[in-house]
DNA sequence: AGGGCAACCTGGGGGC
DNA sequence: TGCCCCCAGGTTGCCC
């Protein structure tokens, strides 16, 4: 469900928790924390005493770094909120359908809440140079769109490598991270690409296209608080966010293309669907 | 090595 | 009303 957008709505929501004392740790559902291969009760004690610093993302990833007194940050607390993941902060104590892990602390409770249980927490060691650590398993990941690091000169690069599909290679977490099924659609829409267009085929400028159209879809989105269809993405206080309504592409099958009027059209592939225009993307 | 697919889950909606 | 099938925003491991 949450891409980067949605996922960076929640980062910013933890904001009023850095600082803050964890003062209990409830696993609920052990699904919760495979990203934590030691298992809920090593989670629940290495994350117990803890403090929140900033927290920060990569691409879907987000995390929370732990101190502990005047200690060298060692740890995070690593959150993939997968297909229908939330972080909810209540000020008190209130009843959640799925909630999977409650973690108390100033006083309120940060509760996650996962209807369908792909999405995870583990303590996560930081690694990397001093600075730019990352949890442990982030490390694989690229680098997002929207980070100042992100070098879409070398992305265009690699990308052209690829021996496959455009689409798939934009979902490739490992090539540019962040974007995902949604989001695809509308940059591919926006910068005239077919989903199914070679990687490999794509001049310089297409690629070019295609990964700007992303960051600013994605930025597009941000401003609108994410993109939402129902309750089961919203923000840390239960609100969703507005962009469905500005969708072009994206589950729009069957409607106008905004620019040429034809109707869109969805395919599946991947065991997952394209939407695309057919006379704008063209399969070259 | 890199690509592609099934598996991991729950629930809502549509068709019959 | 009920049942069954399809579909959903993601990642991972395993096979080729």
């Amino acid at each position: 469900m949450p891409e980067l957008p949605e996922v960076e709505v929640v980062r910013r929501g933890l904001l009023p928790l850095v600082g803050a004392d964890v003062e209990a740790v409830d696993v609920l559902d052990a699904r919760a924390v495979t990203r934590h291969p030691s298992g809920a009760a090593d989670f629940a004690a290495r994350l117990t005493g803890a403090r929140f610093g900033e927290p920060a993302r990569r691409g879907k990833f987000l995390w929370v770094p732990l101190l502990r007194g005047t200690a060298p940050v060692r740890d995070s607390l690593l959150v993939h909120l997968g297909m229908s993941g939330q972080l909810l902060l209540d000020d008190e104590w209130r009843a959640h359908r799925h909630e999977r892990v409650r973690i108390v602390l100033g006083g309120r409770s940060l509760v996650f809440v996962d209807q369908r249980t792909f999405g995870s927490l583990a303590v996560d060691p930081l690694v990397g140079p001093l600075g730019q650590e990352v949890p442990a398993q982030v490390g694989r990941i690229a680098l997002d769109p929207l980070d100042p690091g992100f070098d879409l000169a070398e992305v265009v690069r690699r990308m052209r490598t690829r021996r496959t599909e455009v689409k798939r290679a934009l979902l490739d977490q490992g090539l540019v991270s962040g974007i995902g099924n949604i989001y695809a659609d509308e940059a591919l829409w926006a910068a005239r690409v077919h989903p199914r267009q070679p990687a490999a085929s794509l001049s310089a400028q297409a690629a070019r296209r295609v990964l700007e159209e992303s960051r600013h879809v994605m930025e597009r989105a941000l401003a609108e608080g994410g993109t939402s269809f129902d309750a089961l993405y919203v923000n840390v206080n239960g609100q969703s966010g507005y962009f469905s309504r500005s969708l072009q592409a994206y589950g729009q099958h069957g409607r106008p293309c905004a620019r040429c009027g034809r109707a869109l059209v969805r395919e599946m592939f991947t065991n997952r669907s394209s939407h695309y225009c057919p006379r704008c993307q063209r399969l070259r």
